[in-house]
DNA sequence: TGTACATCAGTGAACGCGCGTTCACTGATGTAC
DNA sequence: TGTACATCAGTGAACGCGCGTTCACTGATGTAC
């Protein structure tokens, strides 16, 4: 029975994870506080640094996992779809969806910043991958003389260009969009890409 | 000689808002202190609150003077420009060239988060316009049949899209693109939207 | 299996400090005559 | 123009509190025999 010590750090993370995912979805990374988690979570406010080096290092774990979560509901909406043009409208959408279902885990993703010289770790960037692979196979459909790390990079410009869209009106920092309009523009746009990427081509 | 305190109180706010946006400048938003932004503008920590309701305020108006200067550079850069298409690859590059030049008072706009349940006042809004005036001119030249409401929210669409593409970049949250790299990304996607918004109607 | 000792995860009170905002005070500006 | 009083911008020490992180302690787990 030599692992019942690992067994028991490795509930404590869970739960610390999970308790810290449930007070960002609820209230927003912003208002996130080592006290509310570890009373959450079951354990007394050092344990948190027994677990982890740090907050960030657990806001870090709770980003990887919404990635997750973002991940199995692109994989699921894609499921069956073979067309390359109508994959990017699902993903742009699915996004979308994502975000407004999700909104304060998602904005997480974006809001955290480690502390000044600070390096984001591998393991966590590693997790965002997926979502230039999902861009990147329909788009090299689309654009069949496009390899390699350029078909990244504009799986990756796609992909900003959607998140400014879509991020930038959820923020309301200028004018609000209605919903409905929201998913049309978004529609549009992918559209005239996917379309555009093609005719440049032929 | 009756207004003399107003004089005083004007050119207080002016070295406040300067000393600010040096701070902001030099260390960006998050570093930004009440003590070091008084002591700078050479007048006591309360004097801060003489001249404005908080600190949120006093960068609301660094802010502005950012969206003014930013105003100002795309005004130059488009002089003497008729064609459209062309327009807007110089709006999207005179973009990317203030966000790289000013990137921490560029930021600024974007990271600024007033206390919650306080609303943008309007004053500040209005800054923002002429941002979606100058693309929806060169829009509107493009696309004759799209008007009003429309113009404006496909203009607010592609600067949300080309904000993301930079900001993205920038941040290096996923991959760092080369400078040029970005460059070229943004021309090809700014083309392409501006072909395709007219060949869409075609 | 049982006992004695060693280790180390987990505890929670205390630390430490950063920093926005306030407020009783004072001295410069404005007003009345 | 000059004097007496009123106002209010500006001062800066003190307030207040939030909150991440540490650390001496203890009790559960692991090891040796």
């Amino acid at each position: 029975m030599t692992g019942k010590r690992e067994l028991k750090r490795e509930d404590l993370k869970a739960r610390l994870i999970e308790a810290a995912r449930i007070r960002i979805a609820e209230s927003g990374l912003a208002s996130l506080r080592a006290r509310d988690v570890t009373q959450d979570a079951g354990c007394a406010l050092g344990g948190l640094y027994t677990a982890f080096r740090d907050l960030d290092e657990l806001v870090l774990h709770v980003n990887s996992a919404t990635l997750a979560m973002l991940e199995g509901e692109l994989v699921r909406e894609l499921a069956g779809e073979a067309d390359p043009a109508r994959q990017l409208r699902i993903l742009a959408h699915g996004y979308l969806n994502f975000a407004l279902g999700q909104r304060n885990l998602w904005a997480a993703l974006f809001e955290h910043k480690l502390p000044e010289g600070a390096e984001v770790p591998d393991w966590h960037l590693e997790k965002h991958l997926f979502l230039i692979q999902f861009i990147a196979r329909p788009l090299a459909v689309l654009n069949p003389q496009m390899e390699g790390e350029d078909l990244r990079i504009r799986a990756l410009t796609l992909f900003s260009a959607v998140h400014g869209i879509i991020s930038i009106s959820l923020e309301g920092r200028f004018v609000g969009l209605p919903r409905g309009r929201l998913e049309s523009e978004l529609d549009d746009f992918v559209s005239l890409l996917a379309a555009g990427s093609t005719a440049a081509r032929q």
